[in-house]
Formats: C-alpha cells, structure tokens, sequence
DNA sequence: GACTCATGGTTTGTGAAGCAAACTAATTTG
DNA sequence: CAAATTAGTTTGCTTCACAAACCATGAGTC
C-alpha cells in the first residue's frame, strides 16, 4: 500500500533544501544577484562557523556559487544563487506546497489555546 | 539586522515535526483515531527498524501516544496522536504558510526544463 | 614596535540524528 | 521439528548541525 494523496511527496524533499538555516539562506540568495557573507551571516542569526559550513554544503551540492575576493585589503566572500539552486528551491517549494494542502487545516480542537 | 518578513519563522520550526518521516507519521495520524504500527509501516514505506526509532521519538516528545496490546497471541502496537501532537503540526504548518509566503514563485527562469 | 581589538572567515570537536542490518521472540506452516 | 512469518526492538555506522577554538590580516594606541 502507498501513502494516499500527495502525502508520500514528503518523503522526496530535498534535505539539502530542507535544512531550515540552509532553506533561508536560498530564500535571501533568490531575492538578490549577489550576497556577501556578512551581510548573510547578521540577516540569519548564523554564526560564521554553521554559515560557513552551510555554504560550503550548498556549494558543493551546486546550488549556489560562491566568490572569493578582496576589499581593500580584507577578504570578502560573496555568495549567489545558481540556476540549479533556483530549481532545487522551486521544486522544494511545489512539494512543499502539495504536503501543505494534505496537512489538516487547524480545527477547533486544535485551536484552543 | 534582522531577516525581513517572516522569513526569520523558518530556523524556529520544530525539529521533531520537521523530519519528514515523522510529519508523515503526523499527517497520517491526524486523519484517523488510532493507526497500527504495520499499516503505518507500509503506508510510509519506512522499515520497521526506522519507524520505531520515530515512533519513539514522537512518543518521548509526548505528540504521540503508543498502546501495546494483544491480537490474539501476537503484539500489536497502535498509535494516536495527542493533543499536543494536533497543536504542534497546526503550529508547524501555520509556520511553514508563512515561510512559503516569501519563498520566490517559479519564474520563466526556473521554469524551464 | 609590542599589545590589544576588530574583521572575516575556516577548522575542529562533540553530541545527536537517521538509516540499515542484525537480533529477539513468538507463531504458523510444511 | 525445522523453516519461515510476523511484529517489533536494538545496535552500529555514517553524517549532521552547532559551538568553540583557531588563523590571518589590519587598525589603533601606548
């Protein structure tokens, strides 16, 4: 027997896109051309080290680019979504939108504070 | 800074209810008074090892109730969820609409095949 | 110039998690 | 009675996420 509906899609979801700290770097990286790492690291409440390691897995999973370089005489690393990066994320968002509509809406038993 | 919308819900989405095998134990539940072990075991295609470890795990965070029991003279397990199991998925789903809010809409660039 | 402090990250250490495979125990079947 | 089925639990392995420690450069400042 199989899952009815489209219940069963949960099990698909992407993990690399699943991740809620990594599911919100996508999100600020689809609304800009291009981020730098502090800007990502104040924006998610992360500190540098779960950013950084965050970043590294998005980037080796291919999903977003990464570019070192100087300002001054400081690094600066910026980080920018890639084509990959914006379909794994519109895919995730579709299943996630079907796994929605079979989740029970909140009742009256639920709601009580 | 502080991440704009309600994008900053997404890192305090509940971790127990986030695993997806156990939003769909969750889901199924939901939907029915009490579930068998053997037939959640073949709706979710989890293996019995695996649905134990989250059956346990939801039971210790007190969203889901197990009742042992006897069929005849073989063990059975049932599961329910608890009240506090209804509340964590209305509140998890109420959080996952709103994340879903700022996630971007496909565009023609994502579209594509 | 030696110290301290800030900037911009990476590396390391650790406890917990998820999954598969092995195991337990009772029962039914050949 | 041996083999297979049912119904789960336990164990072992690998990976993960997070925090804390670390590294390197630059800018005061005494």
């Amino acid at each position: 027997m199989k899952t009815p509906g489209h219940l069963g899609e949960v099990m698909a979801l992407d993990r690399l896109v699943h991740e809620p700290a990594r599911l919100l770097i996508l999100a600020v990286l689809a609304g800009a051309k291009q981020v730098e790492f502090g800007f990502l690291e104040n924006m998610s409440g992360l500190s540098k080290g779960n950013l950084s390691s965050h970043m590294s897995k998005l980037e080796t999973g291919g999903l977003v680019a990464v570019k070192k370089s100087f300002r001054g005489k400081r690094p600066l690393t910026e980080l920018s979504i890639t084509a990959a990066g914006r379909r794994a994320l519109a895919a995730y968002r579709q299943q996630l939108a079907m796994v929605m509509q079979e989740l029970p809406e909140p009742t009256a038993a639920t709601k009580r504070k």
